[in-house]
DNA sequence: CGGTTTTCTTCACCTGGTTTAAGTGTTGAA
DNA sequence: TTCAACACTTAAACCAGGTGAAGAAAACCG
């Protein structure tokens, strides 16, 4: 349970075990069914979550009720509202259990309290913020360079072990194309 | 010059004056005229750069030869490919003067060493990185959920000053449509 | 000032992706 | 074990936005 966590960070950042007991004092552990959510939009987003096994979907319902999947966080991931989570303002995500999910959660005071007690875990957060803004920002540009059956490629190519888990509608919504023209490029080009 | 630094550093953190100083002397001035490069795509980037006066564009040229634009720096804002600054990457990203360009450049070896001189200057940049990637999240969901028209709308409003700065090819270029068609719309929608 | 380059616009035509709607297969709760 | 809800596919009509080519307007520079 918390191994995985402190293996997780320590792909990043070593710690002593003094530094990792503290550290894991501050976090506790939470469950979601199925289809149960972690996050509604509207509602300020309270914990960081880190998730030691199942899978989420963090999406956006815009005004016209479709929904936009921004990110999936699987095992040994985060899932969360950033914005909302330190900015306390209400979200524009929800963040929904795809799977029954473990997750070992973190709320900002404590959050803020850990940084205090272990400035190496400031570095490890702002490690893992880089790395994200890394993504997002090469996402963005493939979202506007690559044509949609391409990014589908890719997508199968990055994640082939999450196409076995997810639904299709879910990979079409994360692409930013309809579950139709999916199911269309499936049809005309081979090998899935 | 420093002074711009300074005052957009303590929008966020506080600084004494030693602390101050110490942080100017990791940094050095740099000028680049319009059309100058401060990044090629291929070279790895070695600075980030605190943007004193001027305008820049990042951009990615894809294997058609068309330009993507992922963001623009104006005065008072940072340049640079994050990816390549920390992993001495061949950096995907042009970037480019769009008007005259006054610098305050730091390389890796000098940021890591002022982290470690002015730890308050780590908790900085992670704010600032944390409020691009928030930015840059915001985008995605926008870039999906939102047609072309509306987010030429929301850019306009968004940035009103930039508009007047920079050619309306690059506007289009950093919404994902071509100049013909943001001209298309321009003549449509009133109100520019 | 005059010439060159860059930017912006317009039009006719094309295409990638959406919409709606109907049908099949699968899951799951009572 | 049945019925309802959900997931996936197909097809046809449609639309947002792209392409190519060409000209007009600005901006740049000697």
């Amino acid at each position: 349970m918390f191994s995985t966590l402190r293996h997780h960070i320590e792909k990043k950042i070593p710690l002593t075990d003094d530094e990792f007991t503290l550290a894991s004092a501050h976090f506790t552990v939470r469950r979601l069914k199925k289809r149960q959510f972690l996050l509604q939009q509207g509602d300020v987003c309270r914990y960081e979550s880190f998730v030691v096994s199942g899978c989420l979907k963090s999406y956006h319902t815009d005004d016209q009720g479709v929904d936009h999947i921004l990110r999936f966080s699987v095992e040994d991931h985060w899932a969360g509202d950033l914005d909302s989570f330190i900015n306390s303002t209400p979200s524009s995500f929800n963040i929904e259990a795809l799977e029954p999910v473990t997750l070992l959660v973190i709320d900002k005071p404590s959050l803020d309290q850990l940084y205090q007690r272990v400035p190496k875990l400031e570095t490890f957060f702002r490690l893992l913020n880089q790395n994200a803004l890394i993504a997002t920002s090469q996402r963005v540009i493939k979202n506007l360079s690559v044509p949609a059956s391409e990014r589908y490629q890719l997508f199968l190519k990055a994640n082939p072990q999450l196409v076995q888990r997810i639904p299709l509608k879910d990979i079409a919504s994360y692409l930013g194309i309809t579950p139709v023209f999916l199911s269309k490029l499936r049809r005309e080009k081979p090998g899935f």
